[in-house]
DNA sequence: GTGAAAGCGCTAACAC
DNA sequence: GTGTTAGCGCTTTCAC
C-alpha cells in the first residue's frame, strides 16, 4: 500500500481523486510517494465502484477505409486531450457488430460512443443513448433522443450536381453506397439537387460497395445502362477513383469523355491521375467534433434527451481536373 | 441475481467461465436464462480477480497514414476471431507516449501488445515484454526476450536497389523516415545494398517525416545536395508520392528526369500518376501475424523469454510506370 | 455436481 | 482534514 509511503490510506484516493477535502501539503507528499512507489491504481477496483473506465468508443465500418482513418486522427486527438483512451470497433456496417460495439462499451462504462452506423435502427440508437453518451456521424436522424455530426452531404451534392450541369453535363450518374440502410440519405439528395435543375435522375443512380472495387463495378453497370452518361459522382473519393478507373478500361476519356467528381477529398485523390475533382470536408475536425459533443451531452445527465444536439460540417468543392 | 433465475448462485460462473465441473442440464438451463435476462457479467468485478481483460493493444505512431490502417484490418480481422476488442494508441512515434501505451496495456491486463514502436529503446521494450505479450512490428532487434514481425525490409531494399541499378541508374537517394531511432536499419540496407553494386550511396540519403510533405521535402533537399540523381527510393509510398510530386515541381518528368521507387505498396499506389513502382507487401496478413504470435507467446508463461519470436514477411517488387 | 465463504483494491459515507 | 467501515460483483478455494 502506498499508505506505508506516505502517512494515510485512502487519503491517497482523495489525493488521486482530487477531492477537496485534502491539505495541501498532504496531497503533495502522497503524490511523492505514488510517483516513487510507481503506484498504479487498479483500474478494474475503481471501475467496479465508479463503474465508469477513461475510455471512448469510436465506431467505423471499416478502418482500412482511409476515410475512417482521418476522422479517427481527430477522434484520437481529441480523446488524448481529456485523457481518455481510444477503443476502435470495426462493423463492416453489421448490425449485430455495431450494436455488440454499444454493448460492450456501456458494459465498460466509456465515457462515451462516437461513429458510423449505418445498420442500427433509429430507435435502437435512441436505446444506447439512453445507456451512455453516443454521438452519431454522418447520418440524418430525427429522433429526438439522438445528436449527429455529419459533414453537409445535402449541400456537398448540390454544390457537386451545379457544377456539372454549369459545365454542360445533363446525363449524370450517381454511385451510391450500398452499405446498410442508410442509403436514401444521399441519393435523395442527388435525385433533389438534379431536380432542380429539371433533371429526373431517379434511374440514374446505382449502387456499390463505398470502395474502388465497388465504384468501378457500379460504374460499369451504369454506363451499361445508360451509355449517353456524361459524369458520374461518387458516394465518396474511393468509387469515383474506381470509376475513373473503370471509365478507362472502357476507353473512355476522363474528364473527356465522362467527368467523375467525389466526396470527402481523401488526402490522396490530389495525387489521382487525373486529380480528382471533389467535394473537400474536414476530417480531422470531425473527428474532434464527435468527442467534442460527448462533452456536451454530459451535462444533461444522460443521452441528451432534452436537446439533441445536430451539427452539420460545412464542405466545399475541390475542382481539379477530373470534373 | 441469474440465481434467481436458474437455481444455483456461482455455477453460473462455472458456466459462463465453461469450467468443466457442470452438468450439461444445469449449464443449459443456466445459459438459457442468462439470454433471457440479458445478463451481462461485469468486467470489472471479473478483471479484479483475473487481472485480465478481453483487449489487445495496438500501437502506431499515426493512425492517419494509411499503411497503419491496413495493418490494423488485419489485427482487427484476428482479434475478432479470439473474441478480443481493440484499442488503438497514437503515440506520433513519441518515447513517453509508446512507454504509456503499454503501461496501460498492463494496467488493463490486455491480452497482449503488438505495434510499431520507433522511439522506445530496445530494452525498454523487454522490460514490458516480461508484464504482457508484446510483438513488436517492422524492427530489427536483438534483445531475446522480443518478438517481431517485420515486413522484410532488407529484402525489398535490395530488390528496389537491384531493379534501379539494372535499369542503368547509377545515381540513386533515399528518403529515409526521421521519426524514432530505428532509421540506421533502413539507411544501412540501402547502402549496404548499393555496396553491392559498387556504389557509395552514404551521402545519398537525407530524412524526412514519413508522410507526402516529408518525401516532397526530402527531395527538394536531395536534389540540391546531388543534381545528378536519376533515381530515389522512398522509405515508404506517402514519401515516394511527395517526390513525384517534388520533383515535377523542380520541372523534372517522372520516370523520364528521376525515377521514383516506393515501399508499401498502399493501394493508392497504383492509381497515383504516375502508377507508382513500389515494394508490395502483405500489410493485412501482417496484422494478422502479429497478433497470431502472440499466441505462441502466450504458453511460455511470459513474454518468451525462452525463444524470441522472429518472422520476416516476404515482399515483392510491383512494376509500375514510375521507375 | 453444486453451495458457502473469502477476498480482489478501490471509493463512498460517515465518524472523529 | 483525516481515519474507519462497508461493499461493489465477480472467481476461487473448500466443503458437501
Amino acid at each position: 500500500m502506498a499508505k506505508a509511503a506516505g502517512v494515510s490510506r485512502q487519503t491517497v484516493s482523495r489525493a488521486l481523486n482530487d477531492l477537496g477535502e485534502i491539505s495541501p501539503g498532504t496531497r503533495a507528499r502522497v503524490m511523492d510517494a505514488v510517483a516513487a512507489l510507481g503506484y498504479r491504481p487498479n483500474m478494474f477496483a475503481r471501475g467496479m465502484k465508479t463503474r465508469r473506465s477513461d475510455v471512448v468508443g469510436l465506431v467505423v465500418s471499416d478502418i482500412a477505409n482511409p476515410f475512417y482513418p482521418s476522422v479517427a486522427r481527430g477522434v484520437f486527438d481529441a480523446a488524448r486531450e481529456r485523457g481518455w483512451n481510444v477503443v476502435i470497433y470495426n462493423t463492416d456496417a453489421d448490425r449485430d457488430r455495431e450494436a455488440a460495439a454499444l454493448v460492450d462499451l456501456v458494459d465498460r462504462g466509456a465515457q462515451g460512443a462516437v461513429g458510423f452506423f449505418y445498420a442500427l435502427p433509429e430507435e435502437e440508437l435512441a436505446g444506447f443513448a439512453a445507456s451512455l453518451p453516443l454521438v452519431v456521424a454522418d447520418r440524418r436522424l430525427t429522433n429526438p433522443a439522438l445528436s449527429v455530426v455529419s459533414a453537409d452531404f445535402v449541400g456537398g451534392t448540390e454544390t457537386a450536381v451545379d457544377y456539372l450541369v454549369s459545365g454542360g453535363h445533363r446525363e449524370i450518374g450517381m454511385l451510391d453506397s450500398g452499405v446498410g440502410l442508410a442509403v436514401d440519405e444521399r441519393r435523395d439528395a442527388f435525385v433533389e439537387a438534379m431536380a432542380r435543375h429539371g433533371l429526373d435522375a431517379s434511374a440514374s443512380v446505382v449502387v456499390g460497395s463505398p470502395d474502388l472495387a465497388g465504384g468501378a463495378a457500379a460504374t460499369r453497370a451504369l454506363l451499361a445502362e445508360r451509355p449517353g452518361t456524361t459524369a458520374v459522382f461518387g458516394f465518396n473519393d474511393l468509387m469515383a477513383l474506381g470509376a475513373v478507373r473503370a471509365l478507362r478500361e472502357l476507353g473512355v476519356a476522363v474528364p473527356g469523355g465522362c467527368a467523375v467528381i467525389g466526396f470527402d477529398d481523401l488526402e490522396f485523390s490530389q495525387y489521382a491521375d487525373p486529380p480528382l475533382t471533389t467535394i473537400h470536408s474536414d476530417k480531422h475536425e470531425h473527428g474532434v467534433l464527435l468527442v467534442r459533443t460527448l462533452d456536451d451531452l454530459r451535462p444533461d445527465g444522460k443521452g441528451g434527451a432534452a436537446a439533441p444536439i445536430r451539427i452539420s460540417m460545412p464542405v466545399r468543392l475541390v475542382r481539379r481536373t477530373s470534373a
